[in-house]
RNA sequence: GGCCAGGUAGCUCAGUUGGUAGAGCAGCGGACUGAAAAUCCGCGUGUCGGUGGUUCGAUUCCGCCCCUGGCCA
């Protein structure tokens, strides 16, 4: 795991040409058919010497989740498996990592007709309004929300009228048990952040010559694909959506999206300070990856 | 060269009837259970262009200088 454009692509490459290893893509972006550029996606090139799994597996307006994320790679890590190979996870999606090796409750799924109806109670009354009605009824899950965070006030009230349990109690008794494979974990964190920057904006600058907006141009012909679709809520697309759409100008989306991606980078980052047992390299270091050969030849035997 | 408008945080700017200053963006830290590339929470980082004067006290008032933009020569 690692943040953008902290070049777990290549080192994924790397590894699977020295150990018998079959990748899996950990990415909410990924999974959409027709995100490439601007996903940063790895190309036909690689992809063909490098098969990677769960990527290109929904349409831009599905959706896709933590849950269905789980079901998908225990599926995959068990046909990899009985292959005889390894699975290697590869991604920054941090959540799905955790819902994967610490376990994910059983919760039901997005319902958007209900969503719908409490982005509409919100409009009228304000999320904090919503979040004092949670209180009532789920006081554990108000206490640790926000006010103001209206995606998990709508998560945690949508739980409770589709199910008419808590969220607090489900997430409580539901968790199941955790598969018994063990887990390597490898992060890749530059440790100076402005050389992560200087490569952020490198690459984002070369997504534009590439053709991004040629691709979010023929994305937004899709009937269904809509700017509040979650596909489109994904850094870059987003901020060029708001370009497209007249709003301000190309200068201004490239600025935007180059934000938007330093941040979610930060925010990655946040994550991989809890991985205190991972084996944590510095990717633009020298000598970075035959570390990592070294580190998996012992604990592979 | 003359006139005018500016010079305040990394950027764009507000403000101080004289008591050493604050917004947005950026940045940094954090949270995170079916939207997570999402959604939130917290933190102001400063010779207030320089210098002299007035004043108990000047970023604020005055003089001079420097810089930027505009207009006139």
């Amino acid at each position: 795991m690692g943040p953008t454009a902290s070049g777990k692509t290549e080192c994924a490459v790397s590894l699977c040409k020295r150990f018998p290893f079959d990748v899996i893509s950990v990415d909410s972006a990924l999974v959409y058919r027709g995100m490439d550029i601007g996903t940063a996606k790895p190309g036909p090139d690689v992809l063909s010497r490098v098969p990677h799994r769960l990527i290109d597996i929904r349409d831009p307006e599905e959706s896709y989740s933590a849950g269905d994320f789980v079901r998908d790679a225990i599926r995959e890590i068990r046909s990899i498996h009985g292959a005889g190979r390894i699975p290697l996870l590869v991604g920054g999606t941090m959540l799905y990592f955790r819902a994967l090796t610490e376990g994910i409750a059983e919760l039901p799924q997005a319902e958007p007709l209900l969503r719908r109806e409490l982005e509409e109670e919100a409009s009228v009354r304000g999320w904090p309004a919503l979040h004092a009605e949670l209180a009532e009824h789920d006081p554990e899950a108000a206490a640790r929300i926000e006010v103001n965070d209206r995606q998990r006030i709508q998560r945690a009230l949508e739980v409770l009228r589709a199910t008419g349990s808590t969220l607090s109690s489900l997430t409580r008794t539901t968790r199941p048990p955790l598969p018994d494979w063990r887990f390597l974990k490898l992060v890749l964190n530059p440790v100076r952040r402005a050389d992560l920057h200087a490569r952020i904006e490198r690459r984002l600058r070369q997504m534009v010559i590439e053709g991004f907006c040629e691709e979010l141009e023929a994305l937004m012909q899709r009937p269904g694909l809509k700017r509040e679709s979650a596909s489109m809520r994904s850094v870059g697309y987003r901020q060029y959506l708001g370009y497209l759409a007249g709003e301000y100008s190309e200068e201004e989306a490239f600025r935007r999206a180059l934000y938007a991606t330093r941040q979610l980078a930060k925010r990655q980052i946040t994550w991989l300070r809890r991985e205190k047992s991972a084996f944590t390299v510095d990717p633009l270091e020298d000598g970075s990856i035959e570390s990592i050969y070294e580190y998996l030849a012992v604990e592979l035997g």
